[in-house]
DNA sequence: CATGAATGAGACTTCATTCAT
DNA sequence: TATGAATGAAGTCTCATTCAT
């Protein structure tokens, strides 16, 4: 559930410092790490503030608490930032969806477990969840060249639980699970949109993702 | 079915002045129109192609055949120009499905109704589906103070199809019409944006439509 | 004489508007050319006094009376600039030297003509002839890839007037024409870059090239 | 001959700490030397390629082997660079050139002298040779401040041969001592840049220098 | 209405230089 | 001495917008 996410901001302060010192391999630049993620999501909050387009990188530095430059030490340019910061996520993301899926046999109960996941990761970080609905889409380039086979990876993993269940004889034949899966990621997206440019309440996702996954199942299902 | 469509290509160029003059508020110059239409005709091309933020203005004048000084005598700026594609299109969808919808007095027809359309009217207009799933969210501005407001009222539009649905005894309860509306319209949107950057096959999205159809009906219906 | 030559500053200001009406094609953009010769003026003024890489593009904007991005609308590039100047300016000499050539027969006469033309055209143009020996060589990339081919022409036109006094039997045998024309050009060149940056006294430049002729002539007669 | 020349490049990696303490003052840090000539060799190179300007420091650095700080430890910043490395090897082919006129009492010996001298030094050395003749002139600033006053003794030089060759009764009169050093020098110093930038024949240069001390001598003589 | 040359503000990015280690 | 991560000033170039024709 916390594949998605930056480490929990509470955990995150506490432990930045021990994290560095023990879980990373020495001979390398032991604070560039923090560094990077510093910059990353700053990135994150400025761009849901301001939209990819409307933010400078100037701003993205001051955020961050570093200079301009250094900003390109860890980042080609700023459309690199914005790569960066979804690959980061959904990388992720898709470690954790595997192995949670793994051990979860039954077709309904891997179908609600992406349902989850993709809207529990988001849940609490309004920002992430701005940037991703919204301002990766900023660019067909972006899009096409970079975000698209990660993005397709995914969509692949959702397609296989549905076609599983149709193989297992749980979920009805006669839906194409690719479409079946954009469906879903869809409807996904769509709700994590309205909440992210809403009101963003708590819980709202978590609500929703029941919700939506007690409809899908029942359509699903034979 | 033609509601959110541009004028058919081949009418379009004989009869553009006569055709755009009956419908419309009169009040506008009788020539001004086809130009304008022209010039949104033109950027949704050139924005689907390359993206809204990496398309000069230059760019959308020269596929349209006018001056890059005559964009500026029929829209605001350059953002105008994408908002007012996008409110063009969903005013003629919004009035169309209103009265579609009118015609319809069982829940599952209506909501048949609504993703038929949703997904119809982009079928063979890839550029403009493009430019509606993708490039729309360029800019957490435009989303917010121009979109929103039209966005909104489509999605009512849909939660009512679903509320009405559910004051009829035919869709279950415990499920928010609102919830269901962002799901349905994000469902039927990841659907067009994947088919939009990818192949975008000919029958594409009327095939899915079907599919999707049945799946949310039978998980809403009782 | 006045081959390589910018328009004589007296006339140019007395005639300039007239020539832009009576010598220009008039389809083309009227005041397109003086402008572009403001700005070549502009830069080699510029360049001479700070040096190319010192010397910001607004810098010749503001010398020339344009905004910066007009500097853009005729000129790819500030490389472009050092370059276009180089060019235009070589053609000039290269098809005023060929006509003056042609009218002389004997090979001391045509020897110096090339001598007293690079040395002519550059005196009293002392900017120009600081960008031309200093400035050019600012970037072996420069060098290489734009000015090498028209230079290189320029040097086989002077290599071929030495092996026409060969053939004719006026100049020693044993001495490489290709050889000699560099050294020629550098002997000039060398001396140019001198007066450039020193005093660059009025006259001195012709008075050089008597010398030089004479010393050359009889180091190269049999 | 080996004047200007580097350290013979075989002997330099295995003797240089022990060669430059010999014949260099003694204040300096005994391997302070060999660092600093290894970052003017890596600058020679690195310049010849890429140009002093397109070259960045850390270039530099990396060719020789140094990080980008030490640089700043032997040299005050990257003009300094270009500007060291001139003044060493002309500092070189003055004192050699001192030494070897005095051994040569006739004027024509003395000017085939110069004329090999400043030619030979550069054979087998392009790199050099580019810098000098190509690079040098980078920059008007470094060309006036600081290459001028060395350069202006170098001329000075030649100038002297000439003078006291007519003095002598050996040369013509009614040649300016000075522009004739000009000319000489520009007319070695434009094959050599046409040979730095060309070819760069083994050969070629030598070949070159016997045939304009011919001309010259030929020229000035009485 | 239409044009398109001109504008000029401002962004991204580079890179010489510094300094804590 | 040596390092190289970090800095931040500053320049090139783009492009939305204007306005004289």
């Amino acid at each position: 559930m916390a594949a998605f996410c930056y480490p929990d901001p509470v955990t995150e302060s506490r432990f930045s410092g021990a994290k560095v010192a023990d879980d990373e391999s020495p001979g390398k630049a032991a604070d560039a790490r923090p560094k990077r993620e510093r910059i990353l999501r700053a990135a994150t909050k400025v761009f849901a503030r301001k939209g990819f387009y409307a933010t400078k990188v100037s701003e993205v530095a001051k955020a961050a608490g570093v200079a301009d430059g250094t900003i390109y030490l860890y980042f080609k340019n700023k459309d690199d930032l914005l790569v960066s910061l979804f690959e980061d996520r959904i990388d992720r993301l898709l470690s954790t969806l595997a192995q949670e899926l793994a051990a979860r046999p039954s077709p309904e109960a891997r179908l609600r477990c992406v349902i989850e996941m993709q809207l529990g990761l988001l849940e609490g970080q309004r920002d992430l969840a701005e940037v991703i609905t919204v301002n990766l889409r900023q660019s067909t380039k972006l899009m096409k060249q970079y975000a698209a086979p990660k993005f397709a990876l995914y969509l692949d993993l959702i397609a296989q639980v549905v076609s599983d269940g149709q193989k297992a004889g749980v979920f009805r034949e006669g839906v194409s699970p690719h479409v079946m899966a954009r469906a879903i990621f869809g409807a996904l997206d769509g709700v994590t949109m309205t909440w992210a440019l809403g009101r963003a309440d708590a819980g709202g996702l978590s609500r929703a993702a029941t919700q939506i996954a007690d409809v899908l199942l029942r359509g699903l299902l034979r």
